[in-house]
RNA sequence: GGGCGGUUAGCUCAGUUGGUAGAGCGCCACGUUUACACCGUGGAUGUCGGCAGUUCGAGCCUGUCACCGCCCACCA
């Protein structure tokens, strides 16, 4: 027997391994030989990261999408894996190492650091894998990857040096987003932009050749800039051509304050007249902007930073370079040298006021860049790096969506997608990190470089270069962690080797992201994929929304709202939490996410389990010879066409990737169709002593609570699968697995007379119920039950679900009558009056009320119908059988007003 | 500065070709029943953000405004 309450902690565990031990998440299964292949790669989760509730939705939806299609009898792989997460696993080593008062990661050295990175992993590796099982997802761990596992690390050797030598993939000096904290350069990704309050400083620039007189605006050109600091880089000032302020000083010089530089004032268009002073300054090697416009004129690149974002003053060549080495700049390098920029930035602003250099400073709200892993300020910053060639590799992967290859779901989300591949950047690729894969680049003595797949691939090369061996140095920098992640499709798959994985199972069917990767991941891996394949990683993307807190903030650790999967599952039991997932996966929509929405599922699971408890002790045991289009009895004619309906509904909802509506369905189904009604409508049936009715009845109670087990499976697979095994009644256990039974497919179970009935005798029972709680008859009262003016089918009805009705409304005896008695409590159901005989009972006065409140209801209804019936377009414009519709209504209304206006009659007259 | 999304019952949200406004939770009342109080039965609650337009008919289509949120963008 099944314990009287729901508790899943009891055997969650316990079912999958039952899963595990029949291999059931293998992709290619014996059995499937022949079966259209389903493949959805996972978002690799960081390897040493643990469960949270994004994963927690985004790897719902996708065993949901899992198990259907298997059941369906496709030959499904969900590819799973980690990914190294290079910054994100390196920080969190290097934290462990300050709190253990540990060396860091210099002093300890790189092999040794690197060693101890693995050392992590093995340790925490797996922690994300198993609290993914313990969601229940049904991935074929035998083939789980990892982004650094050596056959991934060759496809990404590989597609580098391919990329490489079709020129893809390139070497070059220029800014780059430096992070001054972490010590390396990040992508334009890696960057958040941020509204910072700020200031404007002002600040005067004497012109050569002049004296400087602070009183005087002709001896000097005013610059604003948010970043005084940078001035000491500072190779030219540029002006608006047209700006007629300035056009006299076009081509003349400025003496750089403090450095004393001479540099010229150009004219360019990149200048706008409105902002600041209408002159800025331009510091080539530390702002995008200035570098662009230092190009144009041929101005000097001058860095004045260290990388970890101190004035670096000397010793710096660039620096020094053309500068007259005063005692007051020796001084001042002296100073200022090794002085950390914002420290620097205060000094400098001093210095100039003091010389009376400063003619304002003004509040300011602006962007200012920074680090999404640090959150340090982002420093422009000139440096060698390797960048992908990201527009050309862009362009297939446009055109594929263009061409409908692969189809975004959301579809609005195609736009987001264009927006930014048609304005794609170059991709800086190097990471000057540790943790993460070496890019396979070596140098010769002169700084040659030699790309190859490893070292002694480029020692050939090199020795075919300079005719001789010579020692190679290996490029130290390792590649952006999406660098790997781009290739996931096909490098899980075996890429570069032709296995027959990548041959069955790529392009893979879906992909299930949430939109905040879309850049980061789903674009690069359709570039990589359209570049390599040929051919689209994936058909369909799946985007979903961010799971947010119930008043609708991020959770985050530092606001502390963050709500942990694993405690909802500690307390509701995983299916509940999935349940809740799919169910408020409405598409383009955020996830409110609430407890109370949970405990509102682990009821329904409860409810499930009770009702698999009710069919066990009433013997509603499956029956393999059972066909139930050969039932007779009415309901169960009824409730076999609300099951179909409902795997209709399901199986649409889920082939459109509409998770919450097929919740919505099956949820319906089970607790407002099969145990709100079906169950108590077959409870005569089964106390009854119809022995052939009985068995028909167990027969189709089971037949469907199976096929609710099924259709909700992908969504609750633990219950199920635990009810699915253990219904018998002697509890002998089913040998098959739910998870690997055959979705439901429609058959011809409809039956529109059965459908009618039901919903009469409904309608009936509802109709009784209320206006006995309205009248205040009190529940335990069984009243007698008049039905007058019934028809044919009415009577036939009545007598068929007598039992029925009795039970349901609480009647004790049902008379038929042409009229209703006196001072009863009157229904219009159809063409009949039900009527309670309540006289001496009820308040009539109040009777009569409720009748007016009925009458007045309806008769608003008539109005209502008339009224369009009454406008003369909507009759001729409207389609004829919207118009004829209305016409039906206002007939239906028209009847039940006038049997209502009867029944207040017969009541008044018995005043 | 561009772009996207949202605004529907107290709360969280559905509402797929325009044709009688829905669910869950919460709330109120009552608790008879061969599963279930993690339950049952009944009930209340909405000028579908504002305005204008298209249409016989608009929560749904168009325009506009307001507020909220997100994304992208190098602007001193």
């Amino acid at each position: 027997m099944l314990d009287k309450t729901y508790q899943p902690q009891n055997f969650e565990g316990q079912i999958y391994r039952s899963w595990e031990d029949a291999r059931a998440f293998a992709a290619e299964r014996g059995d499937r030989e022949g079966a259209r292949p389903f493949a959805i790669v996972i978002p690799p989760p960081n390897v040493t990261g643990s469960l949270h509730m994004g994963h927690a939705l985004n790897n719902t939806l996708q065993d949901v999408l899992v198990r259907f299609e298997r059941m369906r009898g496709r030959d499904v792989l969900w590819q799973p894996g980690t990914d190294h997460a290079g910054i994100a696993t390196q920080m969190v080593v290097e934290r462990q190492l300050m709190e253990r008062q540990e060396p860091n990661r210099r002093a300890m050295g790189r092999d040794k650091f690197i060693k101890r990175i693995w050392q992590w992993k093995e340790e925490s590796g797996n922690t994300i894998v198993g609290q993914l099982k313990r969601l229940g997802c049904s991935c074929d761990w035998s083939r789980l990857r990892f982004t650094m596992d050596e056959g991934l690390s060759r496809a990404v050797r590989k597609v580098f040096v391919d990329l490489y030598r079709a020129g893809l993939i390139y070497k070059d000096k220029r800014l780059v987003n430096w992070d001054p904290e972490l010590l390396t350069a990040i992508s334009d990704l890696e960057v958040e932009q941020k509204e910072t309050k700020g200031h404007l400083w002002h600040l005067r620039y004497p012109i050569e050749g002049k004296t400087f007189n602070p009183e005087d605006p002709s001896t000097y050109i005013v610059v604003a800039t948010t970043r005084p600091e940078t001035m000491l880089g500072d190779t030219g000032v540029a002006v608006h051509p047209d700006d007629e302020r300035y056009k006299h000083l076009v081509g003349k010089n400025v003496i750089l304050p403090i450095v004393g530089r001479r540099i010229p004032i150009v004219a360019d268009e990149y200048s706008d007249p409105e902002k600041g002073s209408g002159a800025v300054k331009i510091t080539p090697a530390h702002d995008f902007n200035d570098f662009e416009v230092g190009k144009r004129h041929g101005l000097p690149m001058i860095n004045v930073l260290s990388q970890d974002a101190r004035l670096l003053l000397h010793p710096n060549p660039d620096f020094t370079q053309g500068v007259e080495l005063t005692p007051q700049l020796h001084a001042t390098i002296l100073e200022m040298n090794g002085v950390f920029r914002f420290a620097a930035r205060k000094i400098i602003v001093e210095r100039l006021e003091h010389e009376g250099l400063l003619e304002k400073i003004e509040p300011h709200v602006h962007a200012i860049p920074h680090g999404d892993r640090s959150g340090a300020v982002i420093e422009p910053f000139l440096t060698d790096q390797w960048y992908v060639d990201a527009a050309t590799l862009a362009k297939p992967a446009i055109d594929a969506v263009k061409r409908g290859r692969t189809t975004f779901v959301p579809k609005t989300w195609e736009n987001t997608y264009f927006h930014w591949m048609e304005n794609i950047q170059s991709w800086c690729i190097s990471r000057q990190l540790w943790w993460g894969h070496q890019i396979p680049a070596w140098y010769g003595p002169d700084g040659q470089v030699f790309v190859a797949e490893d070292e002694a691939a480029a020692n050939a090369a090199a020795k075919e270069h300079y005719g001789k061996d010579e020692k190679l140095k290996r490029d130290e920098d390792v590649l952006d962690t999406w660098f790997s992640s781009a290739l996931w499709p096909f490098s899980t798959l075996g890429w570069p080797d032709q296995t027959p994985e990548l041959a069955r199972y790529y392009p893979t069917d879906v992909l299930v992201t949430g939109f905040d990767i879309i850049f980061f991941w789903v674009a690069r891996m359709m570039m990589m994929g359209m570049h390599f394949m040929e051919e689209v990683p994936f058909r369909d993307v799946y985007i979903h929304a961010l799971v947010r807190d119930e008043k609708g903030q991020k959770m985050s650790k530092s606001k502390g709202n963050v709500i942990d999967p694993l405690e909802l599952i500690d307390t509701y039991g995983a299916d509940a939490l999935r349940f809740t997932l799919a169910a408020m996966a409405a598409q383009g929509r955020d996830i409110k996410l609430s407890g109370a929405r949970v405990e509102g599922y682990r009821n329904f699971a409860t409810k499930l389990w009770n009702a698999a408890r009710f069919a066990q002790m009433n013997d509603c045991v499956p029956r393999a010879d059972f066909d139930p289009a050969s039932a007779h009895i009415t309901v169960n004619r009824w409730i076999a066409g609300e099951a179909e309906r409902t795997t209709a509904a399901v199986t649409e909802a889920l082939e459109a990737f509409r998770f919450n509506e097929a919740a919505g369905a099956i949820y319906h189904f089970l607790w407002h169709i099969y145990c709100d009604w079906y169950l108590e409508l077959i409870k005569p049936v089964l106390m009854g002593d119809d022995e052939t009715a009985r068995a028909e009845t167990r027969a189709m109670a089971a037949f469907v609570l199976d096929r609710a087990l099924q259709l909700l499976h992908p969504f609750m697979p633990f219950v199920t699968e635990e009810l699915w095994a253990k219904r018998a009644p002697d509890d002998e256990k089913r040998d098959s697995l739910l998870m690997l039974s055959a979705w439901p497919t429609h058959s011809d179970l409809q039956n529109a007379q059965a459908d009618a009935e039901i919903d009469w005798l409904i309608r009936l029972v509802t109709e009784v119920r209320s206006v006995r709680a309205e009248m205040n008859v009190p529940a335990a009262a069984k009243v007698p039950l008049v039905v007058a003016g019934a028809n044919d089918t009415t009577k036939t009805r009545v007598a068929a679900h007598d039992e029925t009705i009795k039970r349901l409304a609480r009647i004790e005896t049902i008379d038929f009558a042409d009229a209703p008695p006196t001072g009863s409590v009157q229904m219009v159901l159809d063409e009949a009056t039900l009527a309670l005989p309540l006289q001496g009972v009820i308040d009539i006065g109040a009777e009569s009320e409720r009748l007016k409140r009925e009458i007045d209801k309806v008769g608003s209804e008539i109005a209502q119908i008339d009224a369009k019936l009454a406008n003369e377009k909507f009759v001729s414009r409207a389609p004829e059988h919207v118009v004829e519709e209305q016409r039906e209504r206002k007939t239906q209304a028209q009847a039940v007003a006038a049997k209502l206006e009867q029944a207040l009659k017969r009541l008044e007259a018995a005043l």
